[in-house]
DNA sequence: GTCTATAAACTGATAGAC
DNA sequence: GTCTATCAGTTTATAGAC
């Protein structure tokens, strides 16, 4: 049931944020009681914080294992985004992107775990760009730590677009043209 | 009074979103009492809406303006950026950008304010995009209509990353070596 | 216009029976 | 483990006095 749990809780932080969802939701969700929901999870910020550490473990098993197949940066990249793109096609969004706009509302575990979140993907992204650089299939100086942030924020931004547009197709698209300008 | 409401609440949700902030810290920061407030905006969700409509007028002002000042269209896009930048530096987010997060728990009216919001910005940014191109000012051949919403979704995602980091500076420098890259 | 008072619903959370 | 019952606090919103 934790994970049950666990799991529409993260369905609606990816959809709605932390504020635009109560106990009620899950417990109607999966036929509890909310009563039950505090017996797994003593608190909503507690809730919040597990599921973004589980969140987060997952997301790392799943770039490391895109690092093991591929060993061109731009597929790698190319991998990267894709994985953001399936939330985008389960109707959700990145639940760190979601949280930031709400972060000034939310515990110091939680912040931390967002922060952390975007700091391990500019650490990743720019990892990517040294090797692509080092390769000489880079086709511009801009500084790596620069240009992950870009790609990152494009990534995030491109999500939010695309899911107020209802136009999930923008982002691998959008992305994908901008990657190719980068890479020679 | 009226205005002073307003200009609280869009504080508020550049800074915590529509459910990060209730009727009460408004009353509290303007020392008046809630039923003041529904004097002016008989619900919150009006409030919203109405903030938005203003928000927007006086960001097309802004625009409008940038455009008949400055001829070239990497100039005009520097310049719009920095409005998203100077937004960022006040401790302030796109309100869009937030509210997005949490759209599926807001009204039409607000939803349509801000898909309107992002449908205006990509027609803007892309008929800049269309005048660089003609003028031979461009590098690559991605649609404009793409490359506008990979440079939208940077700025909006830039602002994210950089309010989750404590990072201000991370946005401008970050798009000026895309928007770089773009133009020759 | 701004207030007091209040409604009705919802919030996260706890105690204790089963 | 899951429930019922309940708490204290908050939410948006309204009625009516001043």
């Amino acid at each position: 049931m934790a994970d049950r749990i666990m799991d529409h809780a993260q369905l609606l932080v990816q959809s709605v944020g932390y504020n635009g969802f109560s106990y009620a939701d899950i417990a109607q969700e999966l036929g509890i009681r909310k009563a039950t929901i505090h017996y797994y999870y003593r608190t909503k910020s507690d809730l919040c914080a597990s599921l973004l550490r589980r969140y987060r473990l997952r997301f790392r098993i799943k770039v490391e294992s895109a690092m093991a197949e591929l060993a061109s940066p731009k597929e790698r990249l190319m991998l990267y985004i894709s994985f953001y793109q399936e939330a985008l096609d389960d109707g959700r969004l990145c639940p760190c992107g979601v949280l930031t706009s709400e972060l000034l509302t939310l515990s110091p575990d939680i912040q931390e775990e967002v922060r952390g979140f975007f700091d391990e993907q500019l650490d990743w992204i720019e990892a990517q760009l040294r090797a692509a650089a080092s390769a000489g299939e880079l086709r511009v100086t801009t500084p790596p730590r620069d240009l992950a942030a870009s790609l990152l924020g494009m990534i995030e931004g491109g999500m939010l677009l695309a899911h107020a547009r209802k136009n999930r197709r923008s982002l691998a698209d959008a992305i994908a043209g901008t990657l190719s300008l980068i890479f020679s």
